[in-house]
DNA sequence: TAGATTGTTAATCGATTAACAATC
DNA sequence: TAGATTGTTAATCGATTAACAATC
């Protein structure tokens, strides 16, 4: 869409951060920011903020700096979070229960539209206002809701069986919580989130420093 | 404590999924691994296996490979996980619920010990056998239960006041995932865990191959 | 010894930072 | 115009990969 060569995968999670600055200055009246404001509130510098987003189009005025409205609709634009999306939740367990009753996803943008289980007991149950799902029922419900991205909240054993179950309705992008990699095809993107993992940075950098 | 020099961040990243081939190969009864084998494991280049590793020491023989039991142990010690560490988790609503009840922590050393939250109406029920604690008990109790790691899992509001009293009880690294970033001490490592994020670095790259 | 694989150095690649011309 | 700040190029820094001597 805007990507003319490769962009640095961090010049994306900075550009996340940028965004939610650019909102606050927006509401707070702002209708100018330099680069370096921008900088020391994210902590980066501002050499970093004017490249990154150098990547993907010229959104400031020389002399003048950014107006915090414009470009944060911008940066909107350039993460495809100028609409809303359609989301699954797969596994209605209690960590998919706590991310489907998370607010913070409907605040940037993601719906969280249904929800399925593979456990007799859970479906049919009300979650978020939702009614817990059979994954027999995920293919025609994705049709129906316009899915496009899933959450993966389910055991380890039976991720990839419900990742392909996701590819196979039609589903491009995808978060999975299960502590285990699975394989997709080229076309859908996949992110694991490990909580374990993130446990074991800290524990690696407490070393560190003993 | 290994650490000589500066280290990769991705590097620590790379050394835990290392670890868990090594531990299934171990499992298996295989005695000896090539950098090359742990490479395709993992997904990455042999050389980047070698150098990883070589940061810390030389665990290998030459024309021979690696001891899969071995390693994994060394692993384990460079990344703090040759004990076990005493985890408390702050916020017993959803997110908080589904944390303390996940088994993966334990499976890699992480006991959770104790649980808080502020809510009155949460204070004194129970979860995975733990009862919710007021945060007024939390430094006590950190002493009590040797406590060095935190994870919060609070409003975003309420996130800078539970990592200072997390701070000033003496919890030297933290797992934030709360939607707000927070300021701690030099000597406390702080890792912030975005859900909403992932979801936005699946849309970008979806956009990208429109 | 011949074959294999490590540990390490040198080459390459990519990302960040510094510097500055363009321009408001 | 003088001062400020962008957009961009060049310099620097750091991480990955390739190559190979060491050695089992």
């Amino acid at each position: 869409m805007f990507k003319r060569f490769k962009i640095p995968e961090a010049t994306i999670g900075r550009l996340t951060s940028y965004s939610r600055f650019l909102k606050e200055a927006d509401e707070k009246g702002v209708t100018t920011v330099s680069s370096q404001q921008i900088a020391r509130a994210t902590g980066v510098t501002p050499a970093q903020v004017r490249k990154d987003l150098a990547y993907f189009g010229e959104f400031g005025t020389r002399g003048v700096g950014y107006n915090p409205r414009e470009l944060y609709n911008y940066i909107m634009k350039i993460l495809g979070l100028d609409r809303r999306w359609s989301v699954a939740i797969v596994g209605a367990g209690h960590l998919g229960t706590a991310l489907s009753l998370y607010k913070g996803f409907a605040e940037r943008g993601f719906d969280i539209t249904c929800i399925f289980d593979a456990d007799p007991e859970k479906i049919g149950k009300k979650i978020a206002g939702l009614e817990v799902r059979s994954l027999e029922e995920l293919s025609q419900k994705v049709k129906e809701y316009n899915v496009e991205l899933g959450i993966v909240a389910v055991p380890a054993a039976a991720a990839q069986e419900v990742v392909d179950i996701m590819v196979g309705a039609g589903i491009k992008g995808i978060i999975n919580f299960a502590p285990v990699n699975v394989s997709v095809p080229e076309d859908v993107v996949i992110r694991r989130v490990d909580l374990a993992s993130q446990l074991e940075y800290l524990t690696y950098h407490l070393g560190e420093t003993r």
